[in-house]
DNA sequence: ATTGATAAGTGATCGATGATCGGTAATCTG
DNA sequence: CAGATTACCGATCATCGATCACTTATCAAT
């Protein structure tokens, strides 16, 4: 019935947010493996099976491609968050926390990449807190703020070494990005076994975040 | 008439590699401002005083540019942690030494980002090891290599917790990097203190290198 | 069925970009 | 003064992100 055309202009299916979707599992592909500035909107459209211009009927422009790529990733992050940290009573349970971060980077380089490590159309990333600014965003709902609350349940129960706990969770956060963030773009560095590494690394950050006194 | 010089090629001065560094500090002024995809070479030429043709009779492509300013970058860190780093005696000296490394970033964020957060051409940022194959590079001399060096000694002193010394560098590099990159990539977050933050951070990584069986 | 509206997509094209080419003015060397 | 070299530029290329006018398919209402 819908007759075969020239080039089918979608299969008379659905509503068109598929091809939406279709663009940009296709752009976390590309970009994650060659960079915002290593994909052309020529290549995505291609890899989709559609003409370049079609993108911008979905999208006003590239960087909106990837910033819904960031959204995304973003919100991904904070529920395995929300659904994985629970206990902080010991030192296994807080680095198990962590890892949840951790392995989410590991697990979805293209998403992480394109979420914490591609630099923005003026050279900054976007802020670490909600995705858009139109986003509902509830404030205690990102992927920071349940860094930030664990911390200070920590605190609450004495420990942290009495260290600020604002100041405690952007130093984990930073240790924890550091890590990911290399791992992910330097895969030709003589690492270490990635699990001990990793192991290691988060073992240090629960340390610091429960220690007694300092 | 074509070919009239409105500029005088060069005032028959000395060598022409001092144009070379008019470019590489145009470039590296522009890129730490508007990242390497935010600047083009007409704008790096215009800052200079020449046309942009004229750029490609010093360096080969726009990536060269950024390659010489990244090798440049590391040049300076590894002497700077070359003459820093001395005693590993105590907690405080080993956080000093720590700091050589995270003051650099934040003194140079143009030239840390050129050379530790930029994508490169192939949506990989380039090895953390030497500046360039061809590069001398005598094994040891890196700037990773200086570190894995102090973490070894501590390691010989007995400290360290019995962890392998190359995996406790790698988590202490990844740390420094994590805060510093996070710092340069977002200055729109409500960061803590940063002096605080900074010292905090460092005592975590060194207290985590010189601590007493694990 | 014909109409009109709408959704979906395309080829042609724009200004800007990185890079190349052939040519020119100035300087140096003999 | 002749030739080679140095330093540079205008013009131009293919490609990029983005916009435009245009076409085709589908569907609701006559």
């Amino acid at each position: 019935m819908p007759g075969t055309l020239h080039r089918s202009p979608r299969k008379a299916k659905g509503a068109g947010a598929e091809r939406r979707e279709e663009i940009l599992a296709a752009a976390l592909r590309l970009f994650g493996e060659y960079g915002l500035y290593g994909v052309s909107t020529r290549q995505i459209a291609q890899a989709v099976g559609v003409s370049q211009p079609t993108l911008y009927a979905y999208f006003s422009s590239k960087d909106e491609i990837a910033a819904e790529l960031h959204a995304r990733a973003f919100r991904e992050l904070e529920a395995r968050l929300k659904l994985g940290v629970r206990d902080v009573d010991t030192l296994e349970a807080v680095a198990t926390s962590l890892r949840i971060y951790i392995d989410f980077g590991l697990e979805n380089p293209d998403a992480y990449r394109v979420a914490f490590m591609i630099e923005g159309p003026h050279g900054r990333v976007a802020v670490a807190g909600p995705a858009d600014e139109s986003d509902v965003s509830i404030p205690g709902h990102t992927a920071f703020d349940i860094l930030r609350r664990m911390i200070a349940d920590l605190h609450a129960l004495g420990l942290g070494g009495g260290d600020d706990p604002e100041r405690m969770a952007q130093s984990i956060w930073a240790g924890m990005h550091g890590l990911v963030s290399l791992l992910i773009a330097r895969p030709g560095f003589p690492w270490a076994e990635r699990e001990a590494l990793v192991a290691g690394h988060v073992r240090m950050l629960a340390a610091m975040a429960m220690r007694r006194e300092g």
